[in-house]
RNA sequence: GUGGCUAUGGUGAAGCGGUUAACACUUACGACUGUGACUCGUACAUUCGAGGGUUCAAAUCCCUCUAGCCACCCCA
């Protein structure tokens, strides 16, 4: 092999891009119903965009980013991350001036350099959404029913939905001094990266995998006890409208985000099919983030899902359409007759296949089988002469027999 | 960035030092000279990730490199 896809980078192939397909369908009908619209937005950005908002010590800022500097000498970044950039179009088109609330989504490849694995790849694919101008738990409990519906609707039960608060800048200080000093009384207990953690991101500790480390944060205070009274207020609001239109959810108190931005609700879309990759879809309150890039104290809420963490969950299922169709010919005298019949009901709307090279009857009939065509017919010399030809269905082997004329032969197939 | 595992045709794989690299699927053609599925026949890797070495002899042993996967980390 001499030339290959950059590493992590993948190929989606036509047996597989059926897959791909119904995921989109599937999130563009239920976000729609909701209201959201689409909105495109460029997949590299200035390099700035993402330290200030993701976060300069976040491990995606650090060391995780394409970052180049182009032919200009700016520093540009291929995109980790779909927010972001949404957000600086946002605000950069003003799109708060025409509508208090706005609902938009997106879609497309994100890039994070790093080391591939199941379920993780270099460049990925999200569709997320997002509201800013709401500040009510009624946006947050809207986005969590919507990302519920969607795995409804591709008829996947699988991940469940788990939901914590992070405090805002008034509580979290507070019960981050108090997870530290938690911590600290416990540092023999603490597996090597916990310590290293304890200083660049506390929090991180509570979902630490290390049996030790469970056992010795077992009993650590819980973000949701430290929470000031309009955050907790807000987290009950969201509950109760969970409860109000029965989305099943659990509170994962240890739960903790990796971008910066997030205050208030977060949460995550969690299976255990898809090895250690346990995020399907994960997002949360961002009331910072619009002002802190430049724009108005707007708040916002989004989410985005891996569509190949997605596409892993629903397996084998089998997306392809079939031929209606199949036209054999005798030989090349008939050729012109079935082209011709091809084009008229390709214009109809009928899925036909015709033979390229003009194989033996038995080789085209052998393809027609493994096309799964619904029927097959023989053009020959007699079809040509009489302008009728015998349609076998397929599954059976029973004929009908019919006018070589596309309408009717479209009419007769979609009976049929 | 750190580990572990694996590399044989379009695919899944057998082979574990000795002349033609098993088998299955796929593909092509045929058995039926105008009709698929089942069945049967024939063909399809001068070569075993790449490069070195050991040996009379290497896909099989050794070294180096490369790639892939999985896990850590992190995350969608």
């Amino acid at each position: 092999m001499t030339l290959t896809a950059i590493k992590g980078f993948n190929d989606v192939l036509p047996g597989e891009s059926g897959r791909w397909h119904y995921i989109e369908e599937a999130a563009r009908r239920v976000f729609e119903l909701n209201g959201f619209g689409e909105i495109r937005v460029p997949v590299m950005e200035k390099t700035e965009l993402f330290c200030r908002s993701i976060g300069d010590a976040t491990d995606i800022v650090e060391k995780e980013m394409y970052t180049f500097t182009d032919k200009g000498e700016n520093s540009v970044t291929l995109r980790p991350e779909g927010t972001a950039g949404v957000m600086r179009a946002f605000i950069e088109h003003k799109l708060y001036a025409q509508d208090p609330v706005s609902r938009l989504y997106y879609l497309g490849p994100m890039f994070r350099y790093e080391r591939p694995q199941k379920g993780r790849y270099r460049q990925f694919h999200q569709i997320g959404a997002e509201i800013t101008g709401v500040h009510d738990p009624l946006a947050d409990a809207q986005v969590l029913n919507m990302l519920t519906a969607f795995f409804r609707e591709i008829g996947l039960d699988e991940p469940s939905l788990q939901i914590n608060s992070l405090g805002c800048p008034e509580c979290r200080p507070a019960y981050r001094a108090a997870l530290c000093s938690f911590l600290n009384e416990r540092l023999e207990d603490l597996c090597e990266d916990c310590r290293r953690r304890l200083t660049s991101n506390p929090l991180r500790t509570l979902d630490c995998k290390v049996l030790g480390c469970v056992q010795a944060t077992a009993e650590a205070p819980s973000m949701l006890d430290h929470l000031c009274g309009d955050c907790d207020q807000h987290f009950g609001s969201v509950r109760r409208y969970l409860d109000l239109s029965v989305t099943p959810y659990s509170i994962n108190p240890r739960m903790v985000r990796g971008l910066d931005y997030y205050t208030r609700t977060t949460f995550e879309m969690v299976t255990g099919l898809l090895g250690s990759q346990s995020a399907v879809a994960a997002g949360g309150r961002y009331d910072g983030l619009i002002s802190q890039l430049g724009g108005p104290a707007i708040p916002g809420i989004g989410f985005a899902m891996g569509v190949e963490r997605v596409a892993l969950l629903l397996g084998q299922r089998e997306f392809a359409s079939t031929p209606d169709l199949f036209i054999a010919t005798m030989g090349s005298g008939e050729r012109d007759t079935a082209y011709k019949l091809m084009d008229g009901l390709l214009k109809l709307g009928v899925r036909v296949e015709l033979d390229y090279e003009g194989k033996s009857l038995k080789s085209q009939m052998r393809r027609a089988d493994k096309l799964a065509a619904r029927y097959s017919v023989v053009i020959g010399e007699n079809e040509v002469n009489s302008g009728r030809a015998s349609f076998k269905r397929m599954s059976d082997g029973t004929t009908t027999e019919l006018a070589l004329n596309a309408e009717e032969i479209a009419a007769a197939l979609a009976v049929r």
